[in-house]
DNA sequence: TTTTAATATTAGGCTTACCAAAAACTTTAA
DNA sequence: TTAAAGTTTTTGGTAAGCCTAATATTAAAA
């Protein structure tokens, strides 16, 4: 499938989606409160994507998708869950992993979703809890390698996770 | 530092410190061509970076940036290079991880960068390539884990990379 | 059933960022 | 040093998405 939905697009294809997973159906307010904008922008976005054939709409009833609009809601929606998948095993707190998701579940190459996907599945997987992973916590509060040979003195310290920084640098 | 500039404005900001990296001073047309844009939408942006003291412009002149330009620019060049380097690492294809650096280096949380950049420099600086990475690896061709003692019946097959895949869908 | 409250829609406007065409300026080459 | 070529700027327009205020419709309560 070829890049052809503006983010935003996207955005309220995965937001019906999700809605439409838990009601059945979704009513504009529900769409506007779950994407933070107001009513009329809704509106206007959900009379798009019911002329481009993605939802369907008639006024002051409820939206549905259509098959095609059903196909890319789930599609983004799964990609949410995979980056939110992700994020956490990365260990960066729930709440930033699921606003990050939101940010770049869009417009990334297949390729690379795929890969991130693959190394989901690959910790999920694993045996136990892949050792490396708790290597790699050890490393983040540290910047040390607990198995470690070679010293790196040039190595920078890892960045600490801090749930109190307000400035944030990198 | 809070979000405050738009995504475009980082862009620019971005495609002049690289650019004076490589030459000392920016000219229009280098930015423009740089971001795929027509000089008159470059010319307009450089106005606006410059009425925020963020670049220096004075028409038909070159463009340089301010030292807070400059340290936004450094900022998203290190954020792309290391979320090229971490797409890398898993094996996604270079110019495809070029991209979607280019797509994801903005907006992400300081905290998600840095578990990134944290995850990026635990592979780099390990011993040797760590094990985990081949097991990884095989894990992305064969969906099965080396070396594994479980079975995951209901473990999807891994997403094999595929540099001839033209319809795609995950 | 009628009034009230909630929701949806329209109308009109704003901002960002893009573009093409034309005009202004610089640089290069004759 | 003047003409041509290249670059930059201005002008005027477009599209996506958002907003507020006002209006229309539906749903709920009296």
């Amino acid at each position: 499938m070829e890049k052809i939905f503006s983010r935003k697009t996207e955005d309220y294809l995965e937001a019906i989606f999700k809605i439409m997973e838990e009601k059945g159906y979704a009513k504009i307010k529900d769409i506007s409160s779950f994407l933070d904008v107001r009513p009329p922008s809704a509106v206007e976005m959900v009379k798009k994507l019911n002329d481009r054939g993605l939802a369907i709409h008639k006024k002051y009833e409820c939206v549905t998708l259509t098959p095609k609009g059903e196909e890319i809601g789930r599609l983004i929606s799964d990609r949410h869950a995979t980056i939110r998948a992700f994020l956490e095993i990365i260990s960066v707190p729930k709440w930033i992993a699921d606003t990050d998701a939101c940010v770049i579940e869009h417009e990334l190459h297949s390729e690379t979703i795929g890969q991130i996907k693959n190394l989901v599945s690959f910790v999920k997987s694993a045996p136990d809890n892949p050792e490396w992973l708790e290597h790699f916590e050890i490393f983040c509060e540290t910047g040390e390698h607990t198995c470690g040979e070679k010293k790196h003195a040039e190595m920078e310290k890892a960045h600490p996770l801090s749930t109190l920084r307000i400035e944030i640098q990198e």
